[in-house]
DNA sequence: TTAATATTTGAACAATGCTTCAAGTGACGG
DNA sequence: CCGTCACTTGAAGCATTGTTCAAATATTAA
C-alpha cells in the first residue's frame, strides 16, 4: 500500500514502534504547531517583543511597529485566540500583554537560539 | 503621513519610546518568526518530537508520520536550513537529530503551554 | 561500470495567510 | 441620542506554503 517508502528491511521497526508510543495525541500536535505559527511571522514577534516588556494598547502597538491599527487588530486576534496575549478593556482602550510565563520563556528561548 | 493611527494624544510616546528602545534590530526579529514558523507545522512538530526521542534516518521518520519520504525530506530541509535539526550520514542512510538544547526546551516549553 | 537503494531537489497546483480598505462595535462626552 | 474615538471584523487580492510526481544525486555492491 505505501508506495513510497523504503524498499529495504533497514527501517529500524522497534525503535519507529516506541518512537511512535512517545507521540503526542493528533489535537495536540495541531494545536502546538498552531502555536508556533502564531509566533511565526515578524509583525508578531515585534509584537511579542514590546509586550515582553510591558503592557501597550493597540494605537501604540501599532505606532510601535509601523503597521496599521487595523493590520495589528488582525495580529493582535490571531494571537488572542491562541492564548498567546491577554487584553484588559480601560474605556475605549485596550491594553494588551503576554498571557503567561510561558509565552515569556518561549520567546526568550527562541532569542537564544537565533543568537547562537 | 500615518492616516490609520489614533487621532488623539493618547498615545504614551514615552512609554513607546522606551519600549522601541529594547526592540532587536530586523534580521534578528525576521530570523526568529523564520524559525517559529518552521516550528508551525503538524507534520515538522511531529518530527521535532520524534527527534526528541532519538534520532532516525529520513525512511523511518516519513513511516512514523504516514508521510511519503519525499515529504518528510523537504519538511527536514527547511529544518536544517534554520538549524532545527542536524543529520549525519551513515552509508546510504541519514540520520537526523535535534540541533541543540534550544530547540528541546523551545518544544517542551510549547507543549506546557498549549496543555494548560 | 552498471544496478539498486536512500535521499534530495524542482516544478506545479491547491490551500492558506497577510495586508488593505471599508464597514461595524463599543465606550464616552456633550 | 448623536458624534467621535479606539478598536474589531469581513471581504478581496496577492503572496507564501505544503504536497505530489518526476527526475536527479549519492553511496554501496556486484
Amino acid at each position: 500500500m505505501e508506495r513510497d517508502t523504503c524498499r529495504t528491511h533497514f527501517v529500524d521497526a522497534a525503535k519507529v514502534e516506541s518512537v511512535a508510543k512517545r507521540m503526542e495525541r493528533d489535537d495536540v500536535v495541531r494545536s502546538l504547531a498552531e502555536t508556533f505559527r502564531a509566533l511565526g511571522d515578524p509583525s508578531r514577534v515585534r509584537i511579542l517583543m514590546a509586550l515582553s516588556v510591558e503592557e501597550l494598547c493597540v494605537c501604540d502597538l501599532a505606532n510601535l511597529l509601523g503597521i496599521s491599527i487595523s493590520a495589528a487588530s488582525h495580529q493582535l486576534r490571531i494571537l488572542r485566540g491562541l492564548k498567546v496575549v491577554k487584553y484588559r478593556r480601560n474605556g475605549k482602550m485596550v491594553y494588551y500583554s503576554l498571557d503567561d510565563e510561558h509565552i515569556e520563556n518561549l520567546f526568550t528561548e527562541g532569542l537564544r537560539h537565533v543568537k547562537e
